[in-house]
DNA sequence: TAGGATATTGAAAGAACGTTCAATACTATG
DNA sequence: CATAGTATTGAACGTTCTTTCAATATCCTA
């Protein structure tokens, strides 16, 4: 049973990750083959040989890297985390006190996002999907709270305003706008070129918390 | 081969529309049991058997009546631009010269959306998932457009602004919100009950378009 | 009441899905 | 070089899904 040596697998891939995907472990270019199609067409919504063919590998290894394709994507979800906290941690690094600011927190965890929009499509299904038991959301609330925690211990954030309060602004003011975007991309979108705005429109979202 | 009747069958459904479900005809229990699941499973990830079974009809009479499980799809959303037609006709209907303003609309939508939050639900995901070829959203645009041009021709909405402005500024006021407020939600409720503050905090949307 | 049209059923077909597994290729360590 | 461990493959399996369809029930009209 001869079968052909499969020399140039890995280049025939679409680029779903931020490296050129070339030298990319098969683990990884699985991981963001499966970023890139649950994003893209929902978790349900993707069989795992799409991702194989995606990532160039058999279907076989899936399972052998990652044991299901609940595996996998847990393995999505803990890169996501990891991204932000890497974020957090490169914004502290280049603070003068080594503790970010929230403005310098803010744009770090941006300017992430803007590199990896596939993680703003994969966040924006699972805040739907995941109602129930899932815990991606949290884990990044959780995630959050120590930064406002180090913030404060750090004298750069208020203490007098609730933490919880500090959280769900923080969250909001990250991916709330980016959630909502594709919105008014779409609604745009609908009208005839010629009538379309130069400009798309601009989300403006702030949180106000009821007196507590 | 003798089957027992089924006399019984219409009482044992979960009440997913707003009648009493009890003398909905078996089109429309099916048509209500397809939005409540797409709404909370997801297209993909709902089996058409459990839609058969929270409508309390056998699988085959999906196809009799919607052809596949794209055309339920097809009728649901049908149904869902119906509800936004009938909230503005009805607000019109209501008001002294026979067309409401932008508040009166504004009411009749929201209250609309709040007697049938599966819709909210439905659309949430269809913002995400339908980015390819669907056309919900741009129907939903197409009809706040021709609500927008027959208060302009009423006199009740100002015309020095872009209808494309006016269109997206009244989608995201009506929608903006309720597509939020479940990361709201989600990462108030990822904080134990103690602390939890005792309100929900609530969000504030507002659109502004670059000079055009 | 007779008969055609429509509604409804549930089994069957055919495709697609996730998982398993034996076989093969590769890599590193002795 | 040998050999153990890991990576990788792709076929096979059992399940589940959507769709189809013949059979039966119900409804409507003449």
């Amino acid at each position: 049973m001869d079968m052909p040596m499969n020399a140039e697998r890995k280049s025939r891939n679409a680029d779903a990750g931020e490296s050129s995907a070339i030298d990319l472990t098969s683990r990884a270019r699985i991981r963001n083959a499966g970023l890139h199609q649950f994003a893209t067409t929902g978790f349900a919504g993707t069989p795992l040989r799409a991702i194989a063919s995606e990532a160039g590998v058999a279907i076989g290894l899936i399972s052998h890297h990652f044991g299901s394709k609940d595996g996998l994507r847990a393995a999505v979800e803990s890169w996501i985390v990891d991204q932000f906290a890497a974020a957090i941690t490169e914004a502290d690094a280049a603070a003068p006190d080594s503790v970010a600011d929230t403005a310098g927190r803010d744009a770090a965890v941006a300017q992430m996002l803007k590199a990896n929009p596939l993680i703003v499509g994969y966040l924006r299904r699972e805040l739907l999907e995941g109602s129930a038991g899932r815990t991606l959301i949290a884990r990044l609330a959780r995630l959050s709270l120590q930064s406002v925690d180090s913030m404060r211990s750090g004298g750069v954030a208020s203490t007098d305003r609730s933490r919880v309060d500090q959280v769900v602004t923080v969250m909001i003011r990250q991916l709330g706008k980016l959630f909502l975007q594709p919105l008014v991309d779409q609604v745009v979108d609908s009208f005839s070129a010629d009538e379309r705005p130069a400009a798309k429109p601009e989300l403006t979202i702030t949180v106000r918390t009821p007196q507590n």
